[in-house]
DNA sequence: AGGGGGTACTAGCTCGCGCAAGGTACGATT
DNA sequence: AATCGTACCTTGCGCGAGCTAGTACCCCCT
């Protein structure tokens, strides 16, 4: 199937030459154009004639000719994968390549200019919200199809239950625990800033509808003092209980505690967001929200067929959005 | 940058229509061909007329029409990616961007149709060698750069003394505080089986080579109960010091340690390897080895850059390999 | 005046494919 | 006999950029 053409690439004109037919049948076949009658004969002999000689569509042209590039491209969060996260991931991957669309993962890194300039996917979808300096480099790569879709006045993923839930759920958990004096520790880094807030007006919210007191909201940066110095004003402010962004802030104000001769949870507990495998490591493990990240993921892969659809985003949510893993930090 | 045209996007054609100048003068400036001379006032006012249409050059287009798609396919193995591979990756793609190649990792899963059919990649560089199975569906794309080539010899970033480095230092560390019965703790994970080997031979042989006794090696796996009885057995047996795999496995049993009441590291001292951010933020704070990852990515670029032109493997090491970082686990 | 040799560009072909619009042959209908 | 309809296929343009082979102009030298 290689030997013929000296190296070359095997182009429809070929497949179209060596039948003694036109290049634009073979494209009507091969593409199973609709509104196109073919003969079952010709149809037969240009797929076999194909298959002989080893026929690939280039990509490019495809994707040039139709101004399309089927790609899809998935953001993925700068942590180790769980296994049944790589196990959705191939899935969606899957289904949306019956859709003809491949799926390209990419994680974001300072380094290196972002894929989505250099790929041109269709559409750019995140398992996490982007930063808005992320939205706006893609924009500026002139793709519009986004998910999660930042809308301008509510986006969302800052009010849709998948996201919701899990912040409520770390304040709810840490009142059953009997606390009643809560802080919220957030991300230091910029490119985490939106979705930090986002986060802490729903725990702010939440201990409002609870009852509870102020919230005392700092930022945590592990490279300064901050932890030290915010789990000391805490624990003086008669703050008992912590609800951070995320696992490793969690981690970092845990670590300063510890430093300090406190005990966790005696003195301060704390709790994190996303089960962070290495959450269950420490000592004392990590009490933190576990996401249905299967149920979103496949969720994303719909959405994202759909947006290259200029569809909207389907409505169905995944049903356990977040749970609550009880470890010993709190 | 964008009001302009109504959604179309900005073509060389544009730009030059714009400027009252010929699409080639456009492209010769935009891409620095050799071999044409282009005022110098010319290139400025093509270079600002672009960045103010907001052009971009369309990837599928130019794919096309130079017959690549400076698109370089990393295939990863099917398991989570230790922080350092991850950074080497970041580091490879910065420094392939900078020759204009985009990076882009790929996981292979059963389910479907692999990356490399739709993707057109200039070359596909695998981490670990590929399967013959894999190289024929490669070869069948039209790809011809594939590396590591089947019947070559292994990458030098897999043997070389860029990871022997690493464990000796992890030995000499051991020795350097005191120790002189010392064990290692293995992955337990079946994927990373052939990588904990080879780790373990080094410090093995190290161990030898600087007059220790027998080097106790047990497989680590975080979901039972082996952490537990590893380090009860290791205690009992008089070992002082732990030489991890890598930080999450010397994590792993500084964990089981201090849940067993044991001080570490005054009874066990554990040291782990890649310097996983998480490390510094344990209790105690984690001894590792710091790998130069800057040189092993460049390394990587070069080899996938090298392959592109036809030319061979780079023979040479990166310098600076693996620097000991010393905390409070030792 | 007629080259010769730069410099600074432009015209136009090419890449492989999708797709709209245009044939052509042949039997059926008026 | 002329027209129509349909099944089947072809011609040819366009996508956006790379790049070769010019061309027009100017300066300098004999």
């Amino acid at each position: 199937m290689s030997t013929e053409n000296k190296g070359r690439r095997v182009t429809a004109a070929d497949v179209a030459k060596s039948l003694g037919i036109s290049r634009a049948t073979v494209g009507f076949v091969l593409n199973k154009t609709r509104g196109q009658t073919i003969s079952e004969a010709t149809r037969k002999r240009v797929i076999n004639e194909a298959a002989r000689l080893g026929y690939r569509p280039h990509t490019a042209a495809q994707a040039l000719a139709r101004g399309r590039s089927r790609i899809i491209l998935l953001v993925l969060p700068d942590w180790p994968l769980e296994y049944s996260m790589r196990r959705h991931i191939a899935e969606a991957s899957g289904f949306l390549e019956e859709a003809g669309y491949s799926l390209v993962t990419y994680t974001i890194h300072e380094t290196s200019r972002p894929l989505w300039e250099s790929l041109d996917p269709d559409v750019v979808i995140g398992l996490l919200p982007f930063s808005e300096e992320e939205v706006e480099s893609i924009r500026a790569s002139g793709i519009t199809n986004i998910v999660p879709v930042p809308d301008a006045h509510t986006p969302a993923w800052q009010t849709g239950p998948s996201i919701v839930a899990g912040p409520e759920l770390q304040v709810e958990h840490l009142v059953e625990r009997g606390h009643r004096k809560i802080a919220f520790a957030a991300p230091g880094d910029n490119r985490l800033r939106s979705f930090g807030e986002a986060r802490r007006n729903i725990v702010t919210n939440k201990a409002l509808e609870l009852g509870l007191g102020e919230v005392d909201c700092r930022q945590i940066d592990r490279q300064d003092d901050s932890p030290q110095v915010a789990v000391r004003e805490w624990v003086n402010a008669g703050v008992t209980g912590v609800v951070a962004f995320n696992d490793e802030i969690a981690a970092v104000v845990t670590s300063a505690a510890l430093r300090q001769g406190l005990a966790v949870p005696g003195d301060l507990a704390v709790i994190g967001h996303d089960d962070d495998p290495w959450g269950e490591i420490l000592v004392p493990a990590l009490s933190t929200i576990r996401m249905d990240v299967e149920g979103l993921g496949r969720l994303l892969a719909l959405t994202a067929l759909n947006a290259v659809d200029g569809r909207d985003v389907p409505q169905g949510e995944p049903n356990a959005v977040a749970t609550l893993v009880r470890r010993a930090s709190t």
